[in-house]
DNA sequence: TGTTCTCATGAACAATTAATGAACATGTGC
DNA sequence: GCACATGTTCATTAATTGTTCATGAGAACA
């Protein structure tokens, strides 16, 4: 089936032409005359593609933009009479994919239609680096850690601490060497404050802090995460 | 730090220039002057966009494009002197993301690298248009929040920034963030001022603005939005 | 042009939270 | 049992965060 394509256009003449030339490519096409329309469509259609005349009633153009992009990651194409540079940069820093200016030619509306397509299909398929350990979950991206999945409070510090050693879970960190990723190197002599970190982080994760089954103690060298 | 772009250009006078008026941006740059060049750095250094100029010797700027392509998803920007119409079609289908005639001027080339970054890190946001949270309402299209059906007096400020929280629920947002997705980059240091809006916004939507229940703070963080 | 209003900003201070360092406890190998 | 390394607890200090309020910029209005 087509992809959506939604056409915000307030001159019925352009909203004809391009609702003609991309239904020809098999694209389903909306058209909407101005901003409180767009706005709705936005939601209620689900459109692909937004096609965006700026000079619209009502709402202005930018506005509708604005608005569009407090909810939606959808693509908008600019279209516009107007060719400064500030125009261009006000629209695309607004949340705007792409600005043509008018008169434009169909093939190349077509083609920036095809970019915008892809974009939205390749960010479909990002994934999120999350760290799973049994029962301990590791969810970088939006810092937060939950074992058994209830959300444990980590300190900065902890934090930090707990995601240098699973980071290189399997591998022994020397004291040396964590105490210069978390404090500099001006402390890489403080054991005692390493030890203190070591026990609060344990008792936040570990089943059973007596017998660590996560951050194991390497005497004499460092610790290690058990993979 | 800043993000890194690869300039390919065979013009060195051109390539300094770019080189130059990125590097003031604060963006990390490289710049190759061929084909094979250019394909050496964007494996070797990774860079977060390309832009590359057409008129290159030995490979043509469309190879490269393509080959690049073949393997990576990085954002490019194709620089050219032909307009024509052809032209903009072939770079644009053989994976260019956007196309800019010469001359341009740099705040057009800034803006269109600010969305190609854009892309790169969008991150997952609710596309549900109106979003509830218990008896919290946030209708986004609109722009109205209401708690138990009443509607809530927002001003641009707090409403944008309820709406960058609640539209990453669940996720720590770092202070750093927050405050260039709202004032912008050059206030990514004024903490005083989003502590001000937070605390204001939760005399607003919380019940009790002392043991927030939407709205947590995440010390030496961030802030995160309770889902 | 002045008046009123809203809102953003920055300073001052209070409240809260985290880091630090010392003291003491535990465990392990000899 | 004796060293030595490691673990734990807790009070103190430092840093971060929350709150209030005065100021001033800018918009809306007559």
């Amino acid at each position: 089936m087509g992809e959506r394509i939604l056409v915000v256009d307030d001159e019925p003449q352009m909203g004809r032409l391009l609702k003609t030339g991309l239904s020809a490519r098999g694209y389903e096409v909306a058209v909407a005359v101005d901003g409180e329309e767009a706005l709705d469509q936005a939601v209620r259609w689900k459109p692909d593609v937004i096609v965006l005349d700026l000079g619209l009633p009502l709402i202005d153009g930018l506005e509708v933009c604005r608005r569009i992009r407090g909810w939606s990651q959808v693509p908008i194409i600019v279209l516009s009479a107007r060719d400064g540079e500030q125009d261009k940069v006000e629209a695309l820093d607004l949340g705007a994919d792409d600005y043509l200016i008018k008169p434009f030619g169909m093939d190349e509306l077509l083609a920036r239609i095809r970019v915008a397509l892809r974009h939205s299909t390749r960010a479909s398929v990002t994934e999120e680096p999350v760290l799973t350990f049994g029962e301990l979950r590791i969810d970088r991206p939006r810092r937060i850690v939950t074992l058994k999945g209830q959300d444990i409070h980590l300190t900065p510090t902890e934090y930090e601490l707990l995601r240098l050693l699973s980071s290189h879970a399997g591998k022994v960190l020397t004291h040396r060497t964590i105490l210069r990723a978390i404090w500099g190197t001006s402390y890489e002599q403080d054991l005692p404050t390493l030890r203190v970190f070591i026990t609060q982080l344990r008792r936040k994760i570990e089943p059973d802090p007596a017998q660590p089954t996560f951050i194991l103690t390497e005497p004499g060298i460092g610790y290690r995460f058990q993979m």
